[in-house]
DNA sequence: GTCTATAATTTGATAGAC
DNA sequence: GTCTATCAAATTATAGAC
């Protein structure tokens, strides 16, 4: 049978879209390019094609994710002036993420980004955690934190919440993520407020 | 010249703390048993009759890891009666391990055992994490913890903590993760304190 | 743009001498 | 117990037809 052309962006998607899923699921190194061959249902010389080589398709994946990322936390922490409504903002969009999509979020938290993209920053270093840090600071400024370490602050804030995160992918949680923000938020708020 | 004999279990650490260096720097993936067998300036003849898999070789050194860090934190929590003593000896004591050695630290924290053990639980349903919310749900019994979710107050608490030890191990820590002790503690308790 | 076929390496692991 | 030599399979990536 004829192969059936499909739109060029489509494949690209759906390379992608397998590639995240197998990344998640057995991560980097343990996936193959014919793994995601098989997955995709589509030929080797397609993928490359449309990517240079298995590590421009998590190149790629990672670039997506840290400008969504960053995009979500951005415009969680600008819809309210308050740092503790802020932090609570930010923590509800990060858990809302993880559940509406947690492939990307498993591959956030938990791929090891430096094995296979050897010039990637640190996650912790990248903008979505930068942002969480200069809230934290500018809680401290305008008097609504104690005068704290914004390092340790934020580990304590936001680091919970991660935790949380982490606990949520690795199937340990008893309950939705969701069901634990006010006391998270309330907890870790607690901990840093003057 | 004569391949010099050496005793058998000097070999064997050997492979190990080898494999350790390796593992922690790139990932269990990004290591071949050649890479073990160059750095450790040995033969895979002698690799393989020490291990009879590189598998083997992880699951030897996840084994110990893991049997190290249950010690360690069940010594620090029986060291005290009060649970704010009990959690500030635990995080005291994890602090002074990644400090005393990062590598296997880093092995903890870092790797994704289940990519490479699928038989592996997940990092934070072993013992050592589990021995951490038994004293804070022992803790709230006594009444030294607010009413909360255990996990919710191990994820700020210890969490806290555990992020701290990440941020130190990925060098971006400014100071030396010692200094963060006693703030880190200070104000995590005050998030759960009853 | 998609495919099949295959090249070039590298991998984990084994055999057998010493 | 350590070694060298080697295997079979899998890996990433390329070539070239359609």
């Amino acid at each position: 049978m004829t192969p059936a052309p499909k739109e060029p962006q489509k494949t690209r998607e759906l390379i992608l879209s397998t590639a995240l899923l197998l990344f998640a699921e057995r991560g980097y190194f343990a996936t193959s390019v014919q793994d995601i061959r098989r997955s995709a249902d589509i030929s080797i010389g397609s993928i490359y094609h449309h990517f240079d080589s298995k590590n421009a398709i998590a190149r790629a994946l990672y670039d997506d994710l840290l400008s969504r990322m960053t995009t979500v936390t951005q415009d969680a922490a600008d819809m309210h002036t308050a740092t503790k409504e802020k932090c609570r903002s930010i923590i509800t969009a990060l858990f809302a993420f993880s559940e509406s999509d947690p492939l990307t979020m498993h591959f956030v938290l938990h791929a090891r980004h430096r094995e296979f993209l050897p010039e990637a920053m640190p996650i912790c270093s990248t903008r979505p955690f930068e942002l969480m840090r200069e809230v934290i600071i500018a809680g401290i400024a305008s008097g609504e934190v104690r005068q704290l370490d914004p390092i340790v602050a934020s580990a304590v804030l936001f680091g919970g919440a991660v935790r949380l995160m982490h606990l949520a992918l690795d199937g340990v949680l008893p309950r939705p993520i969701a069901t634990y923000l006010e006391e998270i938020v309330e907890t870790g708020w607690r901990a840093i407020a003057a």
